[in-house]
DNA sequence: GCTTAGGGTTTG
């Protein structure tokens, strides 16, 4: 048998000039000779055949020929030899193309190999990580694996007779052999040890460093900061980490680029180090990176794949490390030296504790200078009422609400300082772990609470503090880790998911499919007109051919509605000049109170009023107490009624909020022109328990005056507003729905009997969470969040159509619905007795 | 250009 070939026009110049030896490894059948082991640098030449034409692995295809062709690659990956069966094996390697431009595009240039039977064997015993190989007489099928390695949509298979594997080692870069390293392995197999002319890479066991020398080492990680921006150009990665000598050892790794850095995801798992520097610092032997540093890490469980987590395009990975790897993983579960995990979900949380959190981020929204809301879940439920947050308008990344059974989910992570720039690369969707989170209870002090929530105190808040102490920080979890797959599989227990675009062919099927096929599967009527009207229901395409004007019965499902923040639905409506405005926001209004605190000089109050001062606790616990300047009328003082109605000077927004627990009325002045004046009439000008009343500053002629509380069982807002010549403003809610059925869809507006469709007064909904929270529910009801059109019932309207000018005085038609009730689900009943429709 | 950080008794 002639195994000697001349040098074939193919192969690189670079390696052609070598005269390679052919050494084939017989230790099988000696007809059967699949993998060729070429040596550089002796004895005469063995080379690969010269009459077949190479191949670049981006070009192979799948419908292609190749049996005239071959591939050539360096070895970048080799996996485990695999047993099939008694003498049947099977190695799955991976090649990457050597002769890649840099500037090329890195799309598939790495293909999975697959050797069957003796070849697979052959190779496991003859091959190694960073070897070139030639193979021909393969074939090519389709990857199915494509989608998680991201590598050649083709794999070559290689059986067979006519399947060859030539492997070229070339001289390896000498590893940097510290003179302190030692063997770790010293049981290693003499099969293993002599089967192998690469260098091994040595590791230093952490008891025997010694400062001012370069190692490789491995570890058991036992504290880590997630990588986080130095002062310097560099992130730093903190970690502490440990091996069978029992030793700590603090390592610092410093690279510019995140994907260099340890991929470390908790405390346990196992890290693989190369080219790190021992130095003395505070009496103990530290690790910094060096040139040429390269970090792999593993998961720590016991019996676990052991899967390399590294970004490197190519690292040494073999059957010793496989062993090391296990060998630190049994050492460190027969250890009690590990922190307990304290990873744990949202079930489990109790008050007050440090925790790490695996979730998944739904959305998120910057809540001030210091402060980003992270909205999360982990698809258990927390048994505590969660912190609910309001943000600005507009701000939020991802959807802005979710149903209500996903809502009862929802974490609203608050992540400080440092963290908010990281959070701020994060995108809803991602998959998250995030370090020492605090669950705070009863947190009234948050940045974005409503006023109504703030006197709820039950509530957990979750705290990223600021720092990285304690390892704080977040890190994105890859798709494929296996703490994605198990929060993956919990996510998808859950069937809701609240895309809300829907897909062209969701579309047309809505489009084309007449109501009454679909009542079959969805969900029953859930309104009631009220109205007296008589006429049968039309289609949406006959409301828009109709003459404007009049009234329409309607069968139709809510297709989407704006805006999905309440607040912003919420509105201010002067019914003297059908002026509509904006609740201003808490931020604006503040400023409002403070701007009147600042010019109150001397001022005589009117004859039939009485000063005083009202003391305001300090707002924590050993702050001062202030005391404030409080009027009240002396007719109510002489009947003893206190806490009817004071005027209040020089408070804050927030004092008077909390004031507004003991008095009835508040109403805030300020000193003008040595008189007592009403604030600007763009903040509330009485404040009544939770609810805060506003005037209509083109309206009213405000000034303070007495009210005549003759024979008045209740001072409500109603007789404040009429003493101080205030135009009381109505809250009004105003929402833009757009419903269709199977002819057309539409747009209306929900607006004069908004209260009596959502079955909640919007007075309420500016004051009560509990209605706030019908108003969400009935809506999500309505139109699920990404609900196709399944879940979504049909809705009986009654709609009125009318001509309103636009902003460029055009007439326009516009329709609203009118006299319905929704019936289904049943909210719970927050309408106030004081309804101002 | 060759530093950066070097865990820690935990703010909102």
């Amino acid at each position: 048998m002639d195994l000697v070939f001349p040098v074939g026009g193919f192969y690189p110049c670079n390696e052609s000039s070598v005269r390679l030896d052919f050494k084939p490894k017989i230790t099988g059948h000696l007809d059967v000779m699949p993998v060729y082991v070429l040596s550089e640098g002796a004895g005469p030449g063995a080379q690969v055949p010269t009459d077949l034409t190479r191949i670049p692995i981006p070009l192979i295809d799948i419908s292609a020929d190749h049996s005239n062709k071959l591939v050539k690659g360096k070895v970048i990956c080799k996996g485990p030899l695999m047993s099939l069966a008694a003498d049947d094996f099977v190695l799955k390697t991976v090649i990457q193309e050597e002769d890649s431009q840099p500037d090329a595009s890195s799309q598939n240039q790495s293909i999975n190999v697959v050797l069957f039977g003796a070849m697979a064997k052959h190779f496991n015993q003859a091959g190694s990580q960073g070897d070139v190989v030639v193979a021909s007489g393969f074939t090519v099928a389709k990857s199915s694996t494509v989608d998680e390695d991201k590598l050649h949509p083709c794999n070559l298979l290689l059986s067979g007779d006519d399947a060859c594997l030539y492997v070229s080692r070339l001289t390896p870069l000498p590893d940097p052999i510290s003179p302190l390293a030692n063997k770790r392995n010293a049981t290693l197999s003499t099969e293993v040890s002599r089967r192998t002319k690469v260098p091994k890479y040595t590791y230093v066991p952490l008891g025997d460093l010694k400062a001012g020398s370069v190692v490789n080492v491995y570890g058991v990680v036992v504290f880590f900061k997630q990588p986080f921006k130095s002062r310097g150009t560099d992130f730093c990665s903190s970690l502490k980490i440990t091996d069978q000598s029992n030793q700590k050892i603090g390592c610092t790794i410093f690279c510019e680029k995140l994907e260099d850095h340890p991929k470390i995801y908790q405390i346990g798992d196992i890290v693989r180090m190369h080219r790190v520097k021992t130095q003395f610092f505070n009496n103990s032997i530290t690790l910094v990176n060096t040139f040429g540093f390269a970090v792999v890490a593993f998961d720590g469980a016991v019996g676990g794949a052991v899967e390399p987590r590294t970004s490197s395009r190519s690292f040494h990975f073999d059957q010793e490390d496989r062993r090391t790897v296990e060998e630190l993983r049994s050492w460190a579960a027969s250890q009690t030296l590990l922190p307990p995990v304290c990873t744990i979900p949202l079930s489990a949380v109790q008050p007050k504790a440090y925790f790490d959190l695996t979730c998944q981020l739904l959305a998120k929204a910057p809540v001030d200078t210091t402060c980003t809301l992270l909205r999360v879940w982990d698809g258990t439920r927390c048994p505590r009422t969660l912190l609910n947050v309001m943000v600005e308008r507009d701000v939020t990344e991802g959807p802005s609400s979710f149903s209500k059974a996903k809502e009862k989910l929802i974490a609203n992570v608050l992540v400080y300082d440092n963290h908010m720039e990281f959070a701020g690369q994060l995108k809803p969707g991602d998959f998250l772990r995030i370090y020492n989170l605090r669950a705070i209870p009863g947190s009234s002090k948050v940045p974005g609470l409503t006023s109504s929530q703030s006197e709820e105190v039950d509530h957990l808040a979750f705290h990223l503090h600021g720092g990285t102490a304690y390892g704080r920080g977040i890190r994105v979890l890859p798709e494929n880790s296996s703490e994605v797959q198990e929060l993956k599989r919990a996510l998808e227990a859950f069937p809701d998911n609240d895309e809300d675009a829907l897909s062209d062919s969701e579309l047309l099927e809505i489009w084309s499919t007449p109501p009454e096929s679909l009542d079959g599967d969805t969900v029953e009527c859930s309104s009631e007109r009220s109205c007296s009207h008589d006429m049968r229901p039309v289609s949406l395409s006959e409301v828009k051919r109709s003459d404007p004007g009049g009234i329409h019965h309607i069968r139709v499902q809510l297709r989407s509605y704006k805006p999905h923040r309440l607040h912003q639905a919420l509105k201010l409506y002067c019914s003297k000049c059908t002026s509509m405005l904006d609740i201003p926001d808490d931020e604006q209004v503040a400023a409002l109170f403070s701007e009147a605190s600042r010019d109150s000089g001397p001022c005589s109050p009117p004859p039939w009023l009485l000063s005083g001062w009202v003391d305001i606790p300090g707002d924590s616990p050993g702050s001062q107490n202030r005391a404030l300047s409080v009027h009240l009328s002396a007719q109510l003082l002489s009947e003893g009624k206190t806490k009817e109605l004071i005027f209040l000077m020089g408070s804050t927004l927030e004092e008077t909020s909390r004031l507004a627990a003991g008095y009835h009325n508040i109403v805030p002045v300020k000193s003008s022109d040595g008189h007592l004046a009403l604030l600007d009439l763009s903040a509330p000008f009485l404040f009544r328990g939770r609810k805060r009343f506003y005037g209509c500053k083109r309206c009213s002629e405000a000034a303070v005056r007495e009210p005549s509380a003759e024979g008045v069982q209740v001072i409500d807002e109603k007789i404040v507003a009429e003493a101080l010549g205030v135009q009381l403003l109505q809250f009004v809610l105003l929402m833009k729905l757009e419903l269709q059925d199977a002819t057309d869809t539409l747009n209306v507006f929900l607006w004069r009997d908004a209260e009596l469709f959502l079955n909640v007064s919007a007075e309420d909904a500016a004051a009560n969470q509990e209605a706030q929270k019908s108003i969400h529910q009935t809506m999500d009801a309505l139109c699920p969040p990404g609900d196709s059109k399944g879940g979504r019932p049909w809705l009986n309207l009654c709609l009125s159509a009318y001509q309103a000018e636009d902003d460029e005085g055009r007439s326009q038609t516009c329709y609203q619905i009118c006299q319905t009730t929704v019936t289904r689900p049943r909210p719970s009943s927050t309408r106030s007795e004081a309804d101002p429709a």
